[in-house]
RNA sequence: GCGCCCAUAGCUCAGCUGGAUAGAGCAACGGUUUUCUAAACCGUAGGUCUUAGGUUCGAAUCCUAAUGGGCGUACCA
């Protein structure tokens, strides 16, 4: 039990004690003291005036008198304008420190028996991963560690998008103008090159509604009718009707595709443990259309289409099948979430997916509860926000996309320019400066992207270099690398001491307050499914850190009890960064 | 038109279920290295928390409206 839980029920008996009432443990408001003021956890006492009849600083008083009293681990207390500091005692932070922080289990939460499935990154085919797919990927990994760390079994999806009418368009292209290219023969990454025929499928597509424009046709007629577009959509009938040329072709350009995108997750750092495929399960949902109809969920018109009235609900009517019996993209996804619970059972399941589709998700859940699935409940939309350039959206087709490889790459060339010119890696091996840029120039990435709330749009400079100092993740990364190099030179191994009764410094008794908050932060991150919660905390903690280190000094502590205690602190520190960090997937070095 | 999301320092962001004088980082200015890694630390400056009402002992936080921005409202996915 957490020092705050055990001070809210004390309290309830306080007040029990003090002013014959019983209230509710949720009424009781706790927060960290502020560190102007003397103490580790407040609680505020305004709501009790009501029962005590008397002042805030009277009420704060008494209480505090019964908690020193009746609760060892109370030491002291103060009141302020109606907030009651209470002061834990050293040895209660000692113990905290050298049993739990040190325990093996710290900051794993032991199996709850459910299952969860986080379906994440899901691409198109026909392009390469841009700047918005890394945060969709580095968002979904993440949260699929959190939930790990409290005790769920997780289940990594992705659902590839590898069918329809753009992959189309890159086929035709390259079958055009592509000459019989190859990513060996052009030196292109596959997904890269199959990129690059998207592009060219657009320009043409283009230049022909121009051309057709000018011989006198309106706009809307000359999309429809420019010849490119209309050999694609007779690819994709060619496509449906299992053409064996048509197929050979799109088994070799996604073969292409998914060896590009392996080298790109594998660079980022993500996995999955199960993939779906849209052209497995473009045609599944039609039965569940047939059980809404069956119960009356689904109405049909007259030309056969099949809808279902959300208007009581604050939405729209919805077309869930067309009336020539073909499936529309909610079709699919209803198919899709019975197939994913007949694979697995989960409990839950996690979409993380854009807030552009924020709707989709609201109707594609509702309908499952309509339909009376008993697992619909545990569906949710992690829905983040775009990632903006300053010019504006990012378009594929267009060419205005940050490459996913290329800022990659770029962010690890910067991060070895940085640290050559700090000089920083003197016996370094070649193998472990790559490992090192490698890591600094991606930790810097992920913490840009994961640090901020989810559900906020992203806003990325190219021209502004990602930092690497201050709030981000190199400068985490070096609390760490610092940390390490204090440990090698006491040669630590493994926690020191057993017991601990100097006084604590401030910053000592800060640090591992600090600490001891990792669990709650984890599970705070997980209700929430927000990354975020972890980058700042884990900041919060290196920066403690620093002061800490830069004004108490470890090695040279003159006591040996007091510079075996402050190992085992920077120890524990440094577990815990490690800890956290992997939640957000960055690697920490120990030298840098 | 209707619906959803966002709005906090010059910039990028924290601020947990309402609680004390709203916090960081960057940028600016000044300081710290014979002492465990200066990718660090300390200090100065910077705010009518978009606006107006309301609820409350107490509001950046909850409610209502307005303003600004984003997204959606497809028989695209």
């Amino acid at each position: 039990m957490t020092i705050e839980n055990t001070i809210v029920q004390h309290i309830q008996k306080a007040v029990l004690s003090l002013y014959a009432t019983d209230i509710q443990l949720d009424s009781i408001v706790i927060q960290e003291t502020r560190k102007e003021f003397e103490g580790q956890v407040t609680a505020v006492t305004f709501p009790f005036t009501r029962f005590s009849k008397k002042t805030p600083e009277q009420t704060g008083a008494e209480i505090g008198e019964y908690l020193k009293e009746n609760l060892k681990e109370v030491a002291d207390f103060n009141v302020i304008k109606g907030f009651l500091n209470l002061s834990i005692a050293d040895s209660y932070w000692v113990d905290e420190l050298l049993t739990s922080v040190h325990g093996q289990s710290f900051g794993q939460f032991p199996s709850n028996g459910q299952k969860v499935m986080v379906e994440y990154s899901s691409p198109n085919t026909n392009k390469p991963l841009h700047l918005g797919h890394v945060r969709n990927n580095l968002l979904g990994f993440s949260v699929a560690e959190i939930l790990s760390a409290n005790g769920y079994e997780v289940i990594k999806a992705n659902l590839v998008n590898d069918r329809g009418i753009h992959i189309c368009k890159s086929m035709l292209a390259w079958k055009l103008f592509g000459n019989g290219e190859t990513p060996e023969s052009s030196g292109l990454k596959g997904d890269h090159l199959v990129g690059k025929y998207y592009v060219i499928f657009d320009k043409e597509y283009k230049k022909q509604i121009e051309t057709l424009i000018s011989e006198g046709q309106t706009e809307d007629e000359a999309k429809k009718n420019a010849p490119v577009i209309k050999e694609a959509q007779e690819m994709l009938l060619k496509w449906e009707s299992a053409d064996q040329e048509v197929i050979d072709l799109w088994k070799m350009m996604n073969s292409w595709v998914y060896a590009g995108f392996d080298v790109t997750y594998k660079k980022l750092g993500v996995d999955f443990k199960k993939y779906y495929y849209e052209s497995d399960t473009y045609l599944l949902g039609k039965d569940t259309i047939q059980e809404g109809l069956d119960k009356g969920v689904f109405f049909k018109k007259d030309d056969g289409s099949v809808w279902i009235d959300l208007t009581d609900d604050g939405l729209d009517q919805k077309l869930v099948l067309r009336a020539d019996g073909t499936s529309v993209y909610i079709t699919q996804d209803l198919g899709t979430a019975q197939l994913k619970y007949d694979d697995f059972k989960m409990d839950k399941s996690i979409y993380v997916v854009g807030n552009e589709q924020d709707y989709h998700f609201k109707v594609l859940f509702l309908i499952l509860q309509k339909l009376g699935k008993s697992w619909a409940n545990g569906l949710f939309h992690l829905s983040y926000g775009m990632v903006d350039l300053p010019s504006g959206k990012m378009k594929s087709r267009e060419g205005t996309v940050v490459d996913a490889d290329e800022l990659m790459d770029d962010m690890i060339q910067t991060a070895q320019e940085r640290t050559e010119e700090l000089g920083k890696v003197d016996g370094f091996t070649e193998e472990e400066k790559k490992d090192l840029y490698n890591m600094i120039g991606l930790g810097a990435l992920k913490f840009f992207l994961l640090k901020v709330e989810p559900k906020k749009r992203l806003l990325f400079d190219p021209n502004e270099s990602i930092d690497f100092q201050g709030h981000t993740g190199p400068f985490i990364q070096y609390t760490h690398a610092r940390i390490c190099s204090v440990l090698a030179k006491a040669d630590y191994k493994n926690k020191i001491s057993d017991n601990y009764s100097n006084v604590l410094t401030i910053l000592e008794k800060d640090l591992i307050v600090n600490l001891a908050k990792y669990p709650d932060v984890i599970s705070s991150a997980a209700r929430e499914y927000s990354p975020a919660h972890i980058a700042n905390y884990v900041f919060e903690l290196a920066k403690l850190f620093n002061k800490f280190y830069h004004e108490e000094s470890i090695l040279k502590a003159e006591d040996p009890q007091v510079r075996n205690f402050r190992l085992d602190l920077a120890a524990a520190t440094a577990k815990t960064i490690n800890k956290a960090m992997k939640l957000l997937g960055i690697s920490v070095p120990s030298r840098m």
